[in-house]
DNA sequence: GCGTTTGGTTTACACTGTAAGCCTTTGCCG
DNA sequence: CGGCAAAGGCTTACAGTGTAAACCAAACGC
């Protein structure tokens, strides 16, 4: 008896379109300064319609966020996989992760935002959330078994990953001045790491040279 | 011929006392979620009396996150006065960083917000952050001249400050999960790099004993 | 008494998220 | 075929936002 119930699949697709109008408009405007008439137009819909798909502006955003989480990940383990040994694809995730981070600006912060809003609400983001952490640890676990490291993978796999989200977070705040650069920073960072792990050596060259 | 003006002392109170107010409701209900009106109730003032004080939200919320930046930089410095030798102070500071971010969370947040406004234009706002970033890089310039370590200062001391950062805020957003304990993890860290830069190894005393 | 300047309030407006009601299309059932 | 129920979408309506602009009262030099 409906007018015409729209299938999962539409209704799928529908969310995805608004997602993208919305992801669009939140990377070049930042997510406060995007309102709903704004997505409803970009979507060619009237403003209340989105409405009927998302129970309010935080679900758009959440889901928003989740689809960058995702990408985030993907970027990370398309980055993985075109390493041959361990330490190459330590590298390649390292690159794959700044990467993403200055190409992505926008979703960068979007994804990794201190959310005052209890995100354990919207499963779609613990689920990527999870997926993106766990591969930032994974590959430690890969390192591990491979013998170029040894110890508590989580926690060496955290120590990564907080200190490249410190430096790009830093560099993104424009608090590295003009003084340093993200980049030059990342390498010696990781190398100096590397080094106090007691794994080979990677190479004294210093300034430039990081692994291989 | 005026209504009896303010001498400067007093607009520079009255300024203080919105600051305090707002900060305080910032910390409270997140900087989005507090209205003109509920600073200028708390100020016990109709809502657009602090608009003759302040250019408009946006210069209320930049001198606030420059008086905390500015505790925070004093918290800093008080941490680094009680330090005997450079080794000690190392300690301290790394303490009072995170010491600051747990005690106060949202000032810490607010403080270290990536800005879409262009901050730039609150010079208290840059003039706080210049002195937060001396502080976190020039204790590092006494350590290299105390001769416990060598290096470029700027590029070492970003190196302590984006590692810091990355934990705590990895923390705040709940990212660590249950898994890692961030005080275990930035202490690991901490020792992985010390280890790192050939200085003599800090000390041995506790659990995970990284540069063997 | 003035006029004038200043601190502060009140009013007004454009804009936000969203609750509630209103059309309109579509099918099923009689 | 008529009716009717339900769903999609639109339109309206409202409380609340930041803030511009008009307004008011106090205080002084004249």
């Amino acid at each position: 008896m409906p007018k015409k119930p729209k299938t999962d699949q539409e209704i799928a697709a529908f969310r995805e379109r608004v997602c993208e109008v919305a992801t669009e408009l939140f990377v070049e405007r930042g997510p406060d300064n995007v309102t709903m008439r704004q997505i409803a137009a970009g979507v060619g819909v009237s403003p209340m319609t989105p409405y009927r798909y998302f129970q309010d502006k935080d679900e758009i955003l959440a889901t928003v966020r989740a689809a960058a989480l995702d990408r985030f990940a993907a970027a990370l383990e398309a980055g993985l996989a075109q390493g041959s040994d361990a330490r190459e694809r330590a590298r390649a995730i390292g690159d794959a992760y700044v990467r993403f981070a200055t190409e992505h600006p926008a979703a960068y912060q979007l994804m990794s935002e201190i959310s005052q809003v209890d995100e354990s609400h919207y499963p779609e983001l613990v689920r990527a959330s999870r997926r993106a952490r766990e591969t930032m640890v994974g590959y430690v676990r890969d390192m591990i078994r491979e013998g170029m490291m040894d110890g508590d993978a989580d926690l060496i796999g955290y120590m990564f990953w907080s200190t490249l989200h410190g430096i790009v977070v830093l560099d993104m705040a424009g608090r590295l001045g003009g003084e340093v650069d993200a980049d030059t920073l990342r390498k010696k960072t990781m190398r100096t790491l590397l080094a106090g792990m007691a794994v080979s050596p990677p190479r004294r060259d210093d300034d430039s040279g990081p692994s291989r």
